[in-house]
DNA sequence: CCAATATTGTAGCGACTGCTACAGTTGTAG
DNA sequence: CTACAACTGTAGCAGTCGCTACAATATTGG
């Protein structure tokens, strides 16, 4: 089925920016086939069949995301686990951010449901974003791999609230978490 | 366009049966109204159009949620935050709220989309498990509101982590959140 | 009872879905 | 040059989508 490997590395980016903008409700094969400029037809005769042009978007997503999340941050280190958190909201505050968040919680609603690759697909951002995570962690604190899932975990409720527009929720209660 | 409120209130109990359990991918009118032992032609009587529908099949689910919340909880207190959490969380992985945090998932990725009715029930929804959460505050709690905050803000990220199947990365990392 | 109103079934429209059959054209290896 | 593989356009299939026109029945108020 699928032949050409860098005919599918061309189609990619095109591809993955049009699901970005607008969302998986309008990732079927027409519109995508029109907005990396081929048609359904090629689609299929590249990637074999819609689920795995969808998997292979994806992940092509993901790695790309995460190659940007190294990008954006330099080395410098950080003060707390606090200013850590900070750090990162503030990064997903960024418009950049917007379109993936988006779609994120897109992935997130299909590994809720069982879709196939979803899970596999949003297992393996998190894994790689612990990763980065942990690195990013204050130096000399004491539990860094415990500090990344803890503080992951607290950015993914504050996301959740800033995508149903309630952002103010975490923010103030974050500040009050001190003695939790 | 739309009559009966009689009718209505007969249909939604099926419908948001039908959702939850087969998410919002198979809410179109047809399976939908097979589901409740109609046709499609009356479903977009009794509701107008689709959105209408949806939007009312949504609040309706928003709703019993809320009074299922009252009933399975007792009056009785809880000792600390951290018990609170853990009560809750606990009570996420029965068996009975599992369709309902698929679609909760689902309903977060339409409030980032904007699409319309999306937000409003998310925010109706976190709104009101705020406020009971901050209810359910242990006695003398120096600040429940934000307590109630914090704590939901936590839980959404763990309920996240187990959507996408690693329900292991908050437990851990709760632990070791004393210390922030 | 009769007229107005509420409810419902049947059938279908035009648009879209993933995908495929067929017929080419293009590029390349011998 | 020729044979073979890679690629691509056109057209269409069978199904689903939200929704509606039309006609019929059921119900209710005068």
């Amino acid at each position: 089925m699928a032949k050409s490997e860098t005919a599918r590395q061309k189609l990619l980016p095109l591809l993955a920016t049009h699901i970005l903008e607008n969302g998986m409700r309008a990732a079927s094969l027409r519109p995508l086939a029109k907005a990396a400029g081929t048609s359904d037809r090629m689609l299929i005769y590249h990637f074999g069949n819609k689920q795995q042009l969808i998997s292979d978007i994806l992940a092509h997503i993901a790695d790309s995301y995460s190659r940007q999340l190294d990008a954006s941050f330099g080395a410098d280190q950080v003060a707390s686990r606090e200013q850590a958190i900070a750090r990162v909201l503030d990064f997903t505050n960024s418009e950049e951010m917007r379109p993936f968040l988006a779609l994120w919680w897109e992935i997130v609603a299909g590994a809720a449901r069982d879709i196939p690759g979803y899970k596999e697909n949003a297992q393996s951002i998190m894994v790689s974003l612990l990763a980065w995570f942990e690195e990013q962690m204050p130096e000399g604190d004491p539990d860094p791999a415990g500090g990344a899932r803890t503080l992951l975990t607290i950015i993914e409720g504050a996301e959740m609230f800033k995508a149903i527009g309630l952002p103010d929720i975490p923010n103030r209660g974050i500040e009050a978490a001190r003695p939790l």
